[in-house]
DNA sequence: CGGGTCGTTGATACGGATCAAGGCGAGTGG
DNA sequence: CCACTCGCCTTGATCCGTATCAACGACCCG
């Protein structure tokens, strides 16, 4: 009995190999709770391009970034977009303690993500201290980004705002050979136009003109190497 | 004796009359916990301009704001400067978890706040679910308000983003006579500047503009009145 | 081969920055 | 009381960085 009794408590088989069980919502819980979740919770594939969420639908779930890039924008009537944060995994997705939506949520490569209910969610947060405490710091660390991200809209030049946002991808990038000198961009040219409050036209010029100066190496308009983080850096206005 | 105990769990003297027991951090205490934080925290002027954290010092206090506004800014090595966040009564300042501030906190005008030592605040986080809930929402709305500012920043023209800043103080401002319409601008047009990504020359040519064509009529360069708050959420460019 | 998407490059336009001058109110000292 | 200065704001002239418009190249897929 008391094996049976274990075996409950023990971490859910789907949870078991999940890329988001270190860091991510679920390693806040208690297995009883992650097993609780899992009976609710439903693993899905978001093509790139696939919106999660629209701005102004109601949330009715919120959910975990398995793998994958999500981009979150927002748009004016008009049409004209800026995109006001990228999430990666195992960050957490959703407004907690809103009925709707103020902005749109779209992988901006294949993603997965782990789907939770609503209700579930909100009653642990009021279960699970940890969750709570953990939530309360994403919250915190996503501001900071997004303060750190004004000062680029809002004071950088487009030079700058490229580097900046090649940096910021440069850091995010899981090191797959433990080297962060060279990845692959999850946003298009258009993407990034939208982060930067800049148009297609001048992203690709100042991308061409940081090649040219050598900062950067460019393959297949996706893959990017840097030779010198430090130099990067500097373009960026970052200071060290 | 118990009417001794209960004298102990009334609201301590210094906090009766203020203006933040409503709303403001303290509301989320208990009589008991609220008595011992005024033991340790104290009721601080700054005036307009003065610095309460400075960007890059080790955050040693937290506090909440009783009247006035204070201006969030970071600044770049060669002095650009931007505004990323307004903070009014009765909000908390600070940045928990933190060893040190990312940005500088100045009276943008005459101002008045409450200072906890840091070590209370934290401990009571932990002890006080109420508290980490109300502050993890304040976190979330500060962020909603830093991405609508993103898209401020990115897209909107000069035009819209001075309408913005307008429409945004004339939410703020405490209804004195119950009128919107009618207010004072917490921030010189240095400062305007600064949270828009714009030059004082900009800003002052924009406010001329939006007088100019009826919008808003401006008194001693602070005041400020709205006839119509429908019209200038238009030329704000935004959307209901 | 044709059509589509995405990115680059060039020519030109324009919005906001920069540079420069001056206005206005408050405080100061003669 | 006036002259002076100082901070803050406005206005004008000009410049420059980025947007806009347009053409074209690279690649993919049918």
């Amino acid at each position: 009995m008391q094996t049976k009794q274990m075996h409950h408590m023990e971490i859910p088989v789907v949870c078991r190999s999940c890329e988001a069980r270190h860091g991510g919502v679920c390693s806040a819980l208690t297995p009883a709770q992650l097993s609780e979740l899992s009976k609710h919770s439903s693993r899905r594939k978001v093509e790139a391009g696939n919106e999660v969420i629209g701005q102004g639908e109601s949330i009715t779930s919120y959910s975990s970034i398995l793998n994958g890039v999500v981009k979150l924008s927002k748009v004016m009537a008009d049409g004209r977009q800026q995109i006001v944060g990228l999430q990666f995994a195992p960050d957490f997705m959703g407004r907690p303690f809103l009925g709707e939506s103020r902005m749109s949520a779209e992988a901006a490569v294949d993603t997965e993500i782990c789907v939770f209910p609503r209700r579930a969610i909100e009653r642990l947060i009021h279960d699970a201290p940890d969750l709570g405490h953990l939530l309360h710091n994403q919250a915190l660390k996503e501001l900071d980004d997004a303060r750190d991200w004004m000062l680029t809209l809002g004071r950088k030049t487009a030079q700058e705002k490229v580097a900046s946002f090649l940096w910021l991808i440069a850091n995010h990038s899981d090191p797959a050979e433990g080297d962060r000198s060279c990845f692959e961009l999850p946003l298009s040219r258009a993407d990034i136009a939208d982060f930067l409050g800049l148009t297609i036209e001048t992203v690709s010029r100042q991308m061409t003109k940081l090649r040219k100066d050598g900062i950067i190496q460019i393959e297949n308009n996706r893959h990017i190497t840097v030779p010198d983080l430090e130099r990067l850096a500097e373009a960026a206005g970052i200071d060290q």
